[in-house]
DNA sequence: ATAGGGTTAG
């Protein structure tokens, strides 16, 4: 056997054990005066090694093959099997060094155009735009002609760096160097045009195809249909459908979701279910039938849009259909229902994926842990967050993301910073999300100084300042009254992108950085929403008319929700005419009109109690399928109770139940508010009653009928509920049980009032200490002395922890109430570590204790009567601007 | 090698 044939067998057999294989063959190819081994034996060997990772190995390997007594023309074709097999492997640096070794020792042999093309790949595999074009230029240096598919990879690599006019050009060059483009370059091209929102230079692209007697495949028609439907141009996606016809080429399962997905995100869901069930007819049509994806696509646009038994029904068939297995279409569901406030059923979802052994990955732990932070339940959600670690799952940024929104919006900026040093001692680094939920934060504390400094460690950290940052600075500046500086740096950044911050001083000098300049950022629909509301809000309602118009001008068009604000904005200062003009513009304009618009307008009417132009409202909405919700109905009732026509507001109930609307806690309390208010005290009782059954043994339904017993003198009543929401151990924030015990006392009901404080010490409540005075002078006056010593201690005590705010039971037990009403305001001066987290790093409970010496001094609690909870009626909704 | 789906901030 001669060597080489040796050497094959050594490595044949040996495949499995790399190291020993390569330890036998490097005796055999090391030896004196040994041949080098044929290529394919070269080949497999490299390879072996590149499986293994044996990269030295490989390179000693190179150096066998550069022995100088070896035939040149072996060498070379040995090396460049090297930088091949490297290449195809991934390992650019490797191939690259091979590469080196082969032009240095070769100079005037150069290297294939196949090799070039290999590593041309692979650094365009890696993101290289620097290396392919080095390579390109040492390809032509080299005298190397290049291919169409060189070509490709070029085009693809600039592309890829966001150098699409560069790709043009070179794409148009293609010819001189005899190649012609074929349908992948066009098709590139075309794609990234279609990304960047050139879609019409796109289309130029498919005429200059046509021009050229190419024509184009499918792959490059769907992606322009499908740019065309994200853009919502469906009349061009239409028509590309029926070029692509005319072209012989039938719309595929690809074409078909694009538009599905166009139809569900434009809200048009019922008429992409149309599609979706043509789809599913057996060959009747020949249409493609849906695949998985047209079932997540279905699904999801169910789920958005709020129709969740049919996506419900969905669920089931594919279950049945056996395609309920991707995680992907889980995680949709899981999404679908925590967006319907299904919370407990998504829990229970997880639950079943883990069964049936589909693992949730780090989506599905945090869709369901952000909803049940958006729903309040921060408990719920950290164990959420343990399951999640204990099968395996680590937290991210998108996780702890959830839980600092939640600290930040109830203002709790220790928590959130909490939850910043948890996160980061976890590993896990804000991301640009994170900084924007402190960002906006910190704006809404008006702590400009730390938002400043925030914004210096984001654009240090290379996050850049998008469109969100800007939005959220520029919203923090109407909130701290500086609307028309907000107004000049929006006008400002039409030109100078996210620079215009610059204008606030030097503070913001510099922070942006300008080798980005392509991307610059300019204002959009957000931004203006933004600045449109505050000119509402502060009624200046003619300057936000001048801004809309301002905006469409430069080709921002308006949505429902920006004519919303003017509707409102109208409505508040009490021209509902001019309202009623904003709602047929919208018309006008093609802008649909929501639920929300007409839920304005009917509040505006009834602030006026027009209560029949309301009801035509309402016919109006029922014409033209605007579908009516909750609220809809609860500004009908609030008006009709306004006139005290409480029997013809409490009938609505019915009504709604009828339309599958469930009356909510507002509906309820403006009723039992109504009855109690016409003395019908029986009817109020039985609202109260049906609220509980409806909603739940909520704090609120408790709280508010305590509170209307207490103020039309039924104290009895008032004093039972007390004691229940006792028992229940609710917050009694918004209770008036000062109040009611001093009622109780004068009265001569020691007693009662007597009780009341004793089953609150023994709840462990802590509460306002001027409680305890009538209760221990009725004491003292009857002589009583003891009680009344035992219950001035305990009075002294309680002064002792009572901060002025109330406390819940549970709260406490959760230890979470700390710091509730603190909101520091001293603009100090702050001196902080570069480590950026630690801007935050400010606001403990060093001022307790001087407040409570302060309150204690001035005889505790003065004029802290526990008001009845503020009017918080959904009857508008909610303005902050959310989606 | 170019097309279609999931989470988080405004």
């Amino acid at each position: 056997m001669n060597s080489s044939a040796l050497a094959a067998e050594l490595l044949r057999r040996n495949a499995g054990n790399p190291a020993l294989a390569w330890r036998l063959l490097r005796h055999l190819l090391s030896s004196p005066a040994a041949p080098l081994p044929p290529l394919r034996l070269i080949i497999s060997l490299s390879r072996l090694l590149v499986v293994a990772r044996m990269l030295p190995e490989l390179h000693h390997l190179r150096r066998l093959i550069l022995l100088p007594r070896h035939p040149p023309a072996a060498v070379r074709t040995a090396l460049s099997a090297l930088v091949s097999v490297s290449a195809s492997a991934g390992l650019l640096d490797d191939a690259l060094a091979h590469f080196r070794s082969l032009r240095s020792q070769f100079p005037s042999h150069p290297p294939s155009t196949r090799l070039y093309n290999c590593l041309l790949n692979c650094s365009l595999r890696a993101h290289r735009a620097d290396l392919v074009e080095v390579l390109y230029r040492d390809m032509l240096l080299a005298g190397v002609p290049p291919e169409t598919y060189t070509f490709n990879i070029l085009i693809f690599s600039l592309c890829d760096s966001d150098r699409i006019e560069e790709a043009r050009l070179l794409f148009d060059n293609m010819p001189l160097k005899n190649c012609q483009p074929d349908e992948f370059s066009f098709g590139f091209l075309i794609c990234r045009y279609c990304k960047a929102g050139l879609s019409h230079r796109a289309v130029e692209l498919l005429d200059e195809m046509e021009r050229l007697g190419r024509s184009p495949n499918i792959v490059i028609y769907n992606t322009l249909i499908s740019s065309f439907c994200k853009e919502g141009s469906i009349g061009e996606a239409e028509k590309l459908v029926e070029r692509m016809r005319k072209d012989g080429i039938f719309p595929n399962v690809v074409t078909f979701n694009s538009r599905i997905s166009a139809l569900c995100k434009a809200g048009k869901v019922l008429e992409a279910y149309q599609i979706f069930r043509d789809m599913q007819e057996d060959n009747v049509l020949g249409l493609p039938r849906p695949n998985q994806i047209t079932f997540n696509l279905m699904l999801d646009g169910f789920c958005k849009g709020g129709m969740l038994e049919e996506a419900r029904a969905l669920v089931e068939l594919m279950k049945v259909g056996g395609s309920l297995t991707s995680l992907q279409s889980y995680n949709i569901w899981l999404s679908g229902l925590v967006k319907c406030g299904r919370l407990l059923e998504a829990q229970q979802l997880l639950e079943q994926m883990v069964q049936q052994g589909i693992e949730p990955n780090s989506y599905s732990y945090n869709i369901l842990i952000d909803g049940l932070c958006k729903e309040g339940m921060i408990y719920s959600a950290r164990s959420v967050m343990n399951l999640m670690k204990n099968n395996g799952t680590s937290p991210d940024p998108v996780t702890y993301s959830s839980l600092l929104h939640w600290y930040c919006t109830r203002r709790n900026i220790s928590g959130a910073i909490k939850i910043l040093h948890e996160m980061t001692s976890s590993g896990c680094f804000p991301n640009s999300f994170s900084c924007n939920i402190l960002l906006q934060s910190l704006w809404k504390e008006g702590r400009i100084l730390e938002a400043e400094k925030l914004l210096q460690e984001m654009n240090k950290k290379g996050y850049g300042l998008g469109i969100v940052t800007c939005n959220i600075v520029i919203n923090g500046l109407c909130e701290n009254g500086k609307l028309d500086k907000a107004i000049e740096i929006v006008n400002s950044m039409w030109q100078h992108g996210s620079a215009a911050l610059g204008e606030l001083g030097n503070a913001f000098l510099g922070l942006v950085d300008d080798r980005n300049e392509k991307k610059k950022c300019c204002p959009g629909l957000i931004t203006y929403s933004i600045l449109i509301n505050h000119l509402c809000k502060a009624g200046r309602l003619d300057e936000a008319r001048k801004l809309l118009l301002e905006m469409m001008g430069r080709n921002v068009a308006p949505d429902s929700i920006i004519y919303d604000i003017f509707v409102h904005g109208f409505c508040k200062q009490g021209k509902v005419s001019s309202a009623f003009k904003v709602l047929r513009d919208m018309e006008k304009k093609a802008c649909r009109p929501s639920t929300r618009t007409y839920n304005l307008l009917i509040w505006g009417l009834g602030k006026k109690h027009q209560i029949e132009e309301i009801l035509d409202l309402i016919n109006e909405m029922q014409e033209k399928g605007i579908p009516k919700n909750v609220r809809t109905y609860n500004n009908l009732i609030h008006a009709l109770c306004d006139r005290e026509m409480v029997d013809k507001a409490a009938s609505l109930l019915e009504e709604m139940l009828h339309n599958s609307i469930l009356p909510n806690i507002t509906s309820f309390s403006m009723l039992i508010r109504a009855f109690c208010k016409i003395s019908d005290f029986d009817a109020a009782q039985a609202m109260f009653h049906g609220a509980l059954t409806a909603c739940g043994q909520k704090e609120v339904l408790y709280s508010l009928m305590c509170n209307e017993c207490f103020l039309y003198g039924k104290i009895s009543e008032a004093k039972e509920l007390l004691q229940i929401a006792l028992e229940k151990e609710f917050s009694l924030e918004h209770f008036p049980y000062k109040s009611l015990i001093e009622e109780l006392c004068k009265e001569d009901r020691i007693d009662d009032g007597h009780s009341l404080i004793n089953t609150m010490i023994a709840k462990g409540y802590v509460f306002d200490p001027a409680t305890f005075m009538p209760v221990i002078d009725a004491l003292g006056k009857k002589g009583n002395k003891q009680e009344a010593d035992k219950l001035s201690e305990k009075m002294m005590d309680m002064a002792a922890h009572h901060d002025g705010s109330m406390v819940s039971f549970s709260d406490r037990l959760h230890g979470d109430s700390e710091n509730k009403h603190q909101k520091q305001k001293q603009e100090q001066e702050v001196s902080l570590g570069s480590d950026w987290h630690n801007l935050l790093h400010r606001d403990d409970g060093s001022g307790i204790a001087m407040k409570l010496l302060k309150r204690v001094q001035k005889g505790w609690g003065q004029g802290s009567i526990p008001a009845p909870r503020p009017q918080n009626f959904d009857l508008v909704d909610e303005w902050e601007i959310t989606n």
